[in-house]
RNA sequence: UGGGGGAUCGUUCAAUGGUAGGACGGUUGUCUCUGGAUCAACUGAUCGGGGUUCGAAUCCCUGUCCCCCAGCCA
């Protein structure tokens, strides 16, 4: 009788496997290893949750190890960028944060074993000359003239190496493998090269430093890491991987790979987000435009939706691109159960209820939540002038159009029955100010004669509201392969010029004055709102987080057509 | 043209020789003081061609298409 648990995806089953094999010994430990290069994305989201997720499911361990063994592209801030984002994603390594420039020594030691054993040898050739030796897809490599210098020479050689002797690209370390090899990663790769560049962890000790390849088996190894899980680009590392770690004759992890996310209208490689950052595309690695973790925090997306999504879109190895409003039903549908409601005006009619009383004001009942009964009511001014949405009144409405029209009734949430009397337009014709009238009996939105309406409209009290600032966001790039780009241009020129818009004039309830940065709100009809880190008590600022699933959007497009 | 992977509804994941199923999307309807949410229904796929088998998405043969690899990046 072992309890062991369904797998839900392919690696699930190689650990099940491993499991009743007894490979480790019931031991299943993996490891989410960045590099500190930029701020994590999505896409690195969907790592984190495997590596740490799978390691939950089998009651393992997950650590967290920074690849950090490239001084040119590392520092401090990504590493505390990386921290942050990781644990507001809901994940913990305890003390289990590591470090591959910690492992620098050991890697000197078994670079020196490996020299010893006659399977590395330093190369003077330059970074040019080992490409061309290096052959090509389809053309075997040949061997270098340094490939066979003595144990001894090796020796002395990267001892020099490392006491800083030589420049920048004038040698490197090589394992001694095969240059005819069919997989190019076996062609002697390069294991340490030289570079003169103090490192953020390390300062000024080093002046060589490995390579990817020879880093990352050996530090899951010592480690104890059972199963290295990594995404598909390196399954022809496999092989190296595992020439390493049998020339050592140390602990073997088994390295698993999984295909990458991709999403529809985004991007989920830090170079290329590093490259918007740079080139000013966006306010930085946390824009709310942003895929990356610290921008969809801003822009309020919730931690529990983003788990969420990686649980649903699954594991496999098929390369896959996941439509953007998956990720956006996980929101909304997260949000949908825990945000408060209250009503927001973003662009403002102003509206006069001409038989209102001139100083009267109600305080009326409305739900925070008809998902959650539990976050009870609150009381919202009413009076004489208020603001509605500008879409919701059309002089001449369209079919199915259900909205405020010239003597039309519709209802105010929470509120009365109104009916839209008089319409005052500028000089160029512009609707700017409503004159209706409203039905007493129908005080809190129902009618006692139980007549109907079609429409609720939300609403402000002009006299009551609070301004505030919202910041509209679209999607980043105009097409859903943002890679396809014209002749001689890149992914940038599919920037979305559109993706932000600042509405300055908008109206909010006045129970939102002590809105704090970081608070979610769904703008009743609207979408989902959070309150910006710019926010303070004198200017409010509101990111639209998403909005709401818009069945009249899509009417009114369909009718255009 | 070498090597390594992959191909199932529009998208994504499942089905491990035995009824091709779920989710998202889309459509329609229900309900509703959010054109939200809910609920229900519908839509819709095994890359092509052979073969083995009582039975094939799955096994075999063959072809096609897609992705990754020629950094002293990870």
């Amino acid at each position: 009788m072992t309890n062991s648990i369904q797998p839900t995806n392919f690696i699930h089953e190689i650990i099940e496997q491993d499991l009743k094999a007894n490979k480790h010994k019931g031991r299943v430990h993996t490891r989410f290893p960045p590099e500190p290069n930029g701020y994590l994305h999505i896409g690195h989201a969907k790592a984190i949750c495997i590596d740490f997720g799978t390691a939950a499911k089998y009651n393992g361990l997950c650590n967290l190890r920074f690849d950090d063994s490239n001084p040119i592209k590392e520092k401090q801030e990504y590493i505390d960028a990386i921290k942050e984002d990781i644990r507001w994603l809901g994940f913990d390594w305890e003390d289990r944060e590591y470090y591959a420039s910690d492992y620098f020594d050991q890697l000197y030691e078994w670079a020196v074993q490996l020299i010893k054993a006659g399977k590395a040898y330093v190369d003077d050739l330059s970074a040019e000359e080992i490409r061309e030796y290096r052959g090509t897809l389809t053309e075997s490599g040949k061997e270098s003239p340094y490939r066979n210098r003595s144990v001894e020479e090796n020796l002395d050689l990267f001892e020099r190496m490392k006491a800083g002797e030589f420049s920048d690209g004038s040698r490197v370390l090589r394992a001694k493998i095969d240059m005819a090899a069919s997989n190019i990663n076996m062609r002697d790769p390069v294991m340490y090269r030289i570079l003169q560049k103090p490192h953020h962890r390390q300062g000024d000790k080093w002046c060589i430093y490995p390579t990817y390849d020879w880093t990352h088996g050996q530090s899951d190894s010592i480690e104890g890491i059972t199963h290295s899980l990594c995404s598909l680009e390196f399954e022809d590392h496999r092989p190296l991987y595992d020439w390493f770690l049998e020339q050592l004759g140390v602990f073997h992890p088994q390295q698993i790979e999984f295909s990458r996310l991709n999403l529809s209208y985004m991007i989920t490689s830090t170079r290329k987000l590093g490259k918007l950052v740079h080139e000013g595309n966006v306010d930085g690695w946390a824009d709310p435009r942003m895929p990356t973790l610290s921008g969809l925090r801003r822009r309020g997306y919730t931690p529990e939706s983003i788990r969420n999504f990686v649980e649903r879109i699954g594991v496999a190895k098929t390369d896959s691109v996941i439509d953007i409003a998956l990720l956006e039903h996980c929101l909304r549908e997260d949000l949908n159960k825990r945000a408060q409601r209250v009503m927001a005006v973003l662009y403002p009619l102003k509206v006069i209820i001409d038989n209102y009383p001139e100083d009267k004001v109600e305080e009326l009942d409305c739900v925070n939540n008809p998902e959650d009964a539990s976050m009870g009511t609150r009381k919202v001014p009413f009076s004489r002038v208020l603001y509605i949405e500008q879409d919701d009144f059309r002089e001449e409405p369209p079919k199915k159009y259900f909205r405020l029209a010239p003597g039309r009734e519709v209802r105010l949430r929470y509120a009365y029955f109104i009916k839209c009397v008089n319409v005052i337009k500028d000089e160029k014709g512009k609707v700017v100010e409503l004159h209706c009238t409203y039905d007493p009996k129908t005080q809190g939105g129902d009618a006692p004669d139980g007549r109907k309406v079609k429409a609720t409209l939300h609403w402000v009290s002009a006299k009551h509201a609070l301004n505030a600032e919202v910041r509209l966001y679209d999607r980043l790039f105009t097409k859903a392969n943002s890679n396809e780009a014209e002749e001689g241009k890149d992914f940038t020129s599919n920037v979305n010029p559109k993706s932000l818009e600042i509405l300055s004039s908008c109206w909010v309830e006045p129970g939102l004055k002590d809105a704090k940065p970081g608070d979610r709100y769904q703008f009743e009809r609207l979408g989902y709102f959070c309150v910006d880190p710019d926010s303070s008590d004198k200017a409010l600022v509101f990111n639209r987080t998403v909005s709401l699933r818009d069945t009249w959007a899509k009417i009114e497009k369909t009718q255009k057509v």
